[in-house]
DNA sequence: ACCTGAACACCGTTCAAGT
DNA sequence: ACCTGAACACCGTTCAAGT
């Protein structure tokens, strides 16, 4: 029972994976996802990259680790914040919070399944906060689907419209411009508009209500 | 004005745009979206990789030509089939079906921005059918982004889960025996259910309930 | 005009060998 | 035990040259 947790007996490791999961996650944020490959973090490491596979078995390993680190906290929104509806609000926005928190980690998440325990913390309170408010055990786990879904979804799209070289607004513009589109054209402001934080509060808002017309 | 559609020269091309996208869809399906790469596909037309490039800038050109191919016909969902909430649905379903039509269809979807028709198309039709019911123009267009976020969202879990190698049910019944997470365990049924018809139908009547609330 | 051939600059992953 | 060095089997993309 000493030889996983032995003291360093030769010299002390360059890597393990909590320093690999900070390096990874400081490299995320300065160079994007497309950027963060075994190859350039084994570079930020001192390390030939062959190194990284005793930490993590795979990149997809390393990514779920990264997910998972994510959402370190996110669990706790909840504490004590009024009603059911008032909870839920919390735990969806501490969510977007800690993936807007990365660059592109709404994409790192949505790549991943971690079943680690800061993600299977956070499920659970949103179906503890379901139960709680009185939903079947069966539409508590579906409002936590339709919830993660709906978070990730919009911080996917806010992220990629944020990122440099996304030409989004004006390319739509054109194209609505360009074609016989006369509902997107009328609500081209509300289609090109940056203000995510009014087009999260409307979804959420819109979920929740229909949560409520449910119970 | 005759330089672009000239009749055949030379030597008929043994490429195009139309059957290239024919054969990467049919890749696609045969071999699924990681194993679609240039050289594959140039391998499945007797041709260079290389010579793709004419036709395709780059293979994200060609992943957005491939996306807005599978939306053909989405937008017609919604003909005269009830009041807004039902054309709304129908318009949903239609866009889930288009996209479960092809291996990978949500990851490919969620993957790029086409402006084509078929993908404008379908969003003016969202659109209008919610201006039709009377929402500001604004919310009309939030209501777009919710409703596509969510059938996006929701078709990706399904084709994850769907995928051979997808050991989700067990890995997390497993994970969530192993931790103390009792409202997971509560409804693990339901978390761990394949009937993604239902989970499908039970976020978009939240959807529809909650726009209906807010009207 | 259309495609080949060959290269450029990379990838993730494995594994014998060194220390 | 931990890491190096080197390889394997690939990628997307570019471009001179052929036909």
């Amino acid at each position: 029972m000493s030889s996983p947790a032995s003291p360093a007996r030769g010299r002390p490791p360059r890597l393990d994976r909590a320093r690999t999961l900070r390096t990874a996650l400081d490299l995320l944020d300065r160079s994007g996802l497309d950027a963060l490959t075994m190859r350039r973090l084994a570079d930020a490491m001192d390390v030939q990259a062959g190194a990284l596979y005793r930490y993590f078995a795979t990149k997809q390993d390393l990514l779920t680790a990264m997910a998972e680190r994510m959402m370190d906290g996110v669990a706790d929104a909840a504490a004590g914040s009024g009603d059911w509806s008032e909870q839920l609000a919390a735990l969806a926005r501490a969510m977007r919070t800690a993936l807007l928190a990365h660059r592109d980690g709404a994409r790192v998440f949505a790549g991943t399944h971690s079943t680690g325990e800061n993600t299977l913390g956070f499920a659970d309170a949103v179906v503890g906060v379901m139960r709680a408010a009185g939903f079947p055990d069966d539409d508590a786990a579906r409002a936590l689907h339709t919830t993660v879904n709906f978070t990730v979804g919009h911080t996917l799209e806010e992220q990629a419209a944020l990122q440099p070289g996304s030409s989004s607004p004006d390319v739509l513009a054109g194209a609505v411009a360009a074609g016989a589109y006369p509902h997107l054209a009328a609500s081209l402001p509300a289609l090109t508009s940056t203000d995510f934080t009014r087009h999260f509060e409307f979804g959420l808002a819109v979920l929740i209500a229909g949560l409520r017309a449910r119970r």
